[in-house]
DNA sequence: TCGGTTTACTAAATCGGTTTACCAAAAATA
DNA sequence: TATTTTTGGTAAACCGATTTAGTAAACCGA
């Protein structure tokens, strides 16, 4: 049983095409199709269970309803939170989403982007790895709606969702600095993204406040490509330099290293404080302590598909610089 | 700038769509098209960057790359990981994914695959709530490549992809038991899904097992729709019914009680296990010990996309069953 | 009862690809 | 040289919708 199209629809009740297309569309009053045979069309189409091709429709149209989510890791509870947010939002607007997952792979990255631009996404909401990258820029050029969030390229101009990153930074280490500490290490992942620089800045700027030494081999840095075993060895040179709390610069790499203190060093998880960008849910209970700036999920969402929505229906340029406030979570 | 499409293409190098179209296609051997033409038709694709629009294709070759996953809540660590690895897989094989949560509820479950059956998904890969539903059951009569995991009616023929409840949630209780456990408690979401109630089959069957009264008030059912409270009210009632054991059925709640028990009961921690079918990374290092129950997530992601990719490949009817064995561990 | 308007509806073009069927010229064969 | 085969292409139909431009028939006022 072969799904009925427009054209069947039509044959069936010896109709045209057209008139059946305007009933659909509910164009029926508006274009003096009679009462009658819509009420023939609109029985018929219940009858049967019509249901319109959607690529069809989008061919003609030219436009799917359809936006594309670009993250880094679709499954980074971050990321997956926003995206289920997102989702839920898009689809009150009558929109859905196709995932891509870039690895921070900038060839991946390309790739991705170049099958939903193939698939005539709507639009692009995005963190992407690599702003600069010569398919995005050629999108920002013609104008095409995207919206970044988590990560920003400041020599490029675009629409941002962002949070807040060296002052928040710089006020979490305070915390611990109130309580005492003087020796601070920090743990990131490759900053070759801007955001994460800031989050970097804002360690340096809480030492520098407070008249401690920047002492640059406390400032050690992660091989994204192999996390755990990375994470291990520079934790455990920090750790061995005697630090009372360890800053990181986002949840994956907290989260690493919390698994990690638990497997390596149980003895000192009461001893060390953690200070993490990114809020998870297990810092509420786990140890070390953490002290952790939360970003605003649900507005990060919200913002990232109010613009885009704005964007797409505007037709116009934008560049909207949205910068949100994180709230600090002191346990 | 306005995209080129096949039309433009042939215009500007005074062949025919019909030349370009096979030379796209790799067939300009096979057509006779020379290699002078085909030449030039490939440096200039190359040199105006031509992309080729995959509505069109997909409204032609009634085929559109795409699959669906359906789960109740893709930011579920546990669905977020089995997607981000489908989602890899799949990648491979030339497909790319929508995605949509359902929050378990019948209605939004029925809309989001209406949604994707519109777009022309060439298949699906589901954690339904409601198997059992119309449209789910018309397409299976109509042999749509579906693919099913996490949850089975039993009443319905179809591929499944699952992981053995009964026998894992016995032995894992059995471990507590061998411990002294004696007085032990179950928490679970609302078991209207086959596979917790074989679940909660595997907690009876330990307790009859080992001559332990099955006491009905011990199996305590949380309101998933407002779980925080729920699943507070139920812990607490466990809790002070003096259980030593507390059996979940699902990974969410297990992490909700974690949350719950070290806000609440501090004190208690130490003295409690719990048993959680599903794991989570935080088991490693969270109070109170968890044994935990660990599907394959790497396996359900694999075999759902081969199960899938041969379904949509052979177009025959095929109503696969496999159970996956997952790991007991025991911290 | 004639011209204009409204009503009710339809044919055909279009979106951007793929594919079938066909054709002229050149090359090969009889 | 006449005929067949191969080479190198093209026109047009098609996928399933939307939309423009149009057309008969009914209606309506003068």
């Amino acid at each position: 049983m072969k799904k009925k199209s427009i054209k069947d629809i039509a044959q069936d009740l010896g109709v045209s095409k057209t008139t059946v297309s305007f009933v659909l569309n509910k164009k029926g009053d508006e274009k003096n199709i009679s009462k009658k045979t819509q009420k023939m069309i609109l029985d018929y189409i219940k009858k049967v269970g019509y249901q319109p091709n959607q690529i069809a429709k989008s061919l003609k149209n030219g436009t799917t309803n359809t936006i594309g989510y670009l993250v880094p890791d679709i499954s980074n509870p971050f990321y997956a939170k926003i995206g289920r947010t997102i989702e839920d939002l898009l689809w009150e607007k009558g929109y859905h989403l196709i995932i891509g997952s870039t690895d921070e792979k900038k060839e991946k990255e390309e790739r991705l982007l170049n099958m939903f631009l193939n698939r005539q996404v709507d639009g692009l909401i995005i963190a992407s790895c690599f702003i600069k990258g010569e398919v995005l820029k050629s999108l920002s050029e013609h104008n095409f709606p995207m919206v970044f969030f988590d990560r920003e390229d400041p020599g490029c101009l675009a629409n941002y969702i962002l949070v807040e990153n060296k002052t928040p930074m710089k006020e979490a280490i305070q915390k611990t600095i109130d309580k005492g500490a003087k020796k601070i290490g920090l743990l990131s992942i490759t900053p070759d993204v801007y955001s994460l620089k800031l989050r970097i800045d804002g360690y340096k700027q809480a030492l520098l406040d407070n008249g401690l030494e920047y002492d640059q081999n406390l400032l050690r840095i992660v091989d994204h490509n192999r996390i755990k075993e990375s994470a291990q060895k520079e934790l455990k040179y920090l750790i061995e330099a005697g630090v009372e709390v360890v800053v990181f610069t986002n949840n994956q790499i907290t989260a690493t290293a919390i698994w990690l203190m638990n497997m390596l060093y149980p003895e000192k998880v009461k001893e060390i404080t953690f200070v993490s960008f990114d809020n998870l849910d297990i810092f509420d209970y786990s140890m070390p302590k953490v002290i952790s700036i939360a970003q605003p999920i649900d507005s990060i969402a919200k913002q990232s598909v109010e613009i885009l929505a704005e964007v797409i229906k505007s037709k116009k340029i934008k560049n909207t610089r949205i910068e949100l406030k994180p709230k600090l979570i002191v346990r």
